[in-house]
RNA sequence: GCCCUUGUAGCUCAGUGGAUAGAGCAGUGGUUUCCUAAACCAUGUGUCGGAGGUUCGACUCCUCUCAAGGGCGCCA
């Protein structure tokens, strides 16, 4: 571990045992998960590093805070060469400040580590299965995919930053009502071409690329119109999802999304996980069977109502699949952590697969999702439907083609998962030469054009030099790198890389119109040129995390 | 009716229980004989939806309430 992070946990230790040094002489106790909170104060005049622990505290030590913080600081004795004071403040904060010396040994470091500046290598690599988009193969991915396939994609990014092994995966819903919905419609299209009277099914898929399937299917094989009905439907059926498949995989392709596992429910049908799973809830007492169904007694588990997991005719529920797939994650496939990005609107599955992986005696923890508010999307001032069934649904494809790669895979990504999201077609492509991804290509390009013109003088490099206010701030904002990265991961809120590089970026154009580079200070041209460099590194990973290219020139 | 999410500047959004609530866009004024002006610097803006409560301290936690979006199927 490096950067702040490293610094803070310092801290927070050696607090920690002051704290509990003082304790044992005036005899009180101290909370046993007590763990003193380091944060970074908003106006720098507090300090680089701050603790609160003394204000915590004081009705435990029934003491005034400032004097216990006194107290504290006497205790901590005068720190050492990375930490220049430390002083009391306010109502009873602790701020500590960070010597120069830090600083440029974090610089130093930066330069050494390159882009793997802000990895923390675990001493044991856990494992984490990242599963988002898995959209209905019935159609083409379309904007609603949009944004969670970024979000998914990024933090599959951000773990294995961190140090996870990962595995990015797409489940297939290959299987089940919407698959024979899909052959029918497709049927009911072939039929028509001939037949324009045959009758389209009243929950069908009524989109063009239906058709189009269809139409497709009929001139390559013209003799299946003798098939039956429902032999026809399911030939269709199998050759639409292949089709659809192979569309999918080149879309998200070009989307930079990448998968090392598809997934297809159907395994689980065949191979007998589905039925196993339900023996497993039914072995643990958790089901029961009612109007000639088989139940999840879902209300033991602090749930709404129950759920049906074999209907009375015997086809079992997407419910069960899931809980089949899940189990076949955690349980078969072992991954500590199972993240699944889902759509807001699935909010209500969430507890009750929870709850069934409880019923199963797995730790409900292990699974993670991501709820993501819809997108709503507007073209001016007018409202785009997002209907896959009426069949006017704008596909990813499309969307892709009006808005750049680069500013998508940003722009899903600068706000909370939580946030509703409204997106202006009109504005996502107007404003996307001011696009604030632009603004950090744009530093990223510069620092390659600066390093490019600038040579390097004879002699070292003198960080000591480096003491005009936008030089220290850019090494400052470089050290709280790991920070964002593991708030990331722990919120699963990708905006926090976005945040950060776009300070980053920012500090850095002010500092390239505060201090030249090429000056006639040997010592102080490499040593900025070096601040540069490092500068390069930190961009070039952070935008590798969200998939966004880094040019060297715009 | 019940459940989830959201509500912060004109707009889009940040904001670990912490110190004077911040950015971008939009507006106004300035900066380029010199490494990319897609940049920088300066400048105005707030009943943090509303009302209570918890405490040393609340935009942040709790209760109620208003508004917007979503969910409550032997669909997936």
């Amino acid at each position: 571990m490096s950067g702040k992070l490293a610094l803070e946990d310092y801290l927070s230790q050696k607090v920690g045992h002051v704290l509990r040094i003082i304790a044992e002489e005036d005899g009180v106790d101290l909370p046993a998960d007590f763990r003193a909170v380091m944060e970074t104060p908003k106006d720098e005049k507090n300090g680089d590093i701050s603790c609160n622990a003394a204000m915590q505290l004081a009705k435990v030590f029934r003491a005034n805070p400032r004097t216990l913080a006194e107290r504290i600081i006497e205790n901590l004795g005068i720190a050492d060469e990375y930490v220049e004071r430390i002083e009391t403040a306010g109502p009873g904060f602790i701020n500590f400040y960070i010597s120069r010396e830090w600083y440029l040994k974090e610089l130093k470091t930066i330069l050494d580590e390159k882009t793997d500046y802000g990895s923390i290598v675990p001493e044991k690599a856990k494992t984490i299965d990242v599963e988002y988009v898995s959209a209905n193969p019935t159609g083409p991915p379309h904007i609603g995919n949009a944004r969670g396939g970024v979000i998914g994609d990024v933090l599959a990014n951000v773990y294995a930053k961190l140090g996870w092994k990962v595995t990015k995966e797409f489940y297939l819903n290959d299987y089940g009502n919407q698959i024979k919905k899909f052959g029918e419609s497709l049927m009911a299209r072939f039929r028509q071409i001939s037949d324009p009277e045959f009758p389209f099914p009243e929950d069908g898929y009524r989109g063009k690329d239906i058709t189009e399937l269809a139409e497709k299917f009929a001139g390559d094989h013209p003799e299946t119109s003798e098939l039956k009905d429902e032999e026809l439907a399911d030939t269709l059926s199998a050759y639409g999802l292949k089709a659809n498949v192979a569309n999918m995989h080149d879309v998200l392709d070009r989307y930079g999304i990448h998968y090392d596992v598809w997934f297809p429910e159907s395994d689980l049908h065949k191979s007998g996980a589905v039925d196993r799973a339900v023996e497993l809830l039914r072995s643990n007492g958790a089901v029961y069977e009612k109007d000639g169904a088989v139940w999840f007694k879902a209300t033991d588990y602090d749930c709404d109502k129950d759920e049906v997991l074999i209907r009375a005719n015997g086809i079992p529920t997407y419910f069960a699949s899931d809980i089949a797939y899940h189990l076949n994650k955690l349980s078969e496939r072992h991954f500590d952590l199972a993240v699944n990005v889902w759509g807001a609107d699935h909010h209500g599955h969430v507890h009750r697969l929870k709850m069934a992986m409880k019923a199963c005696g797995i730790d409900p923890d292990r699974l993670q999702v991501v709820l993501m508010q819809l997108v709503h999307l507007v073209r001016g001032s007018e409202t785009v439907k997002m209907s896959k069934r009426r069949g006017d649904a704008v596909s990813l494809e499309e969307f892709l083609g009006e808005v750049p790669l680069d500013a998508v895979r940003y722009l899903f990504n600068t706000t909370n998962p939580n946030s509703h999201l409204v997106l202006d077609l009109d504005m996502a492509i107007k404003t996307s030469l001011e696009n604030p991804v632009f603004y950090v290509q744009y530093a990223h390009a510069r620092i390659c054009s600066i390093l490019c013109n600038v040579k390097r003088e004879d002699g070292n490099a003198d960080y000591g030099k480096l003491t005009d206010r936008t030089e220290l701030a850019l090494i400052k904002q470089m050290t709280t790198y790991s920070t964002a990265i593991l708030n990331a991961a722990e919120e699963f809120d990708p905006s926090k890389i976005t945040k950060f590089v776009y300070d980053l970026a920012n500090v850095f154009h002010s500092f390239y119109n505060a201090c030249r580079v090429a000056n006639d200070d040997p010592a102080l041209t490499n040593a900025r040129l070096d601040l540069c460099m490092a500068v390069r590194f930190v961009l070039e990973s952070a935008l590798c995390l969200l998939g966004v290219s880094a040019p060297e020139e715009m």
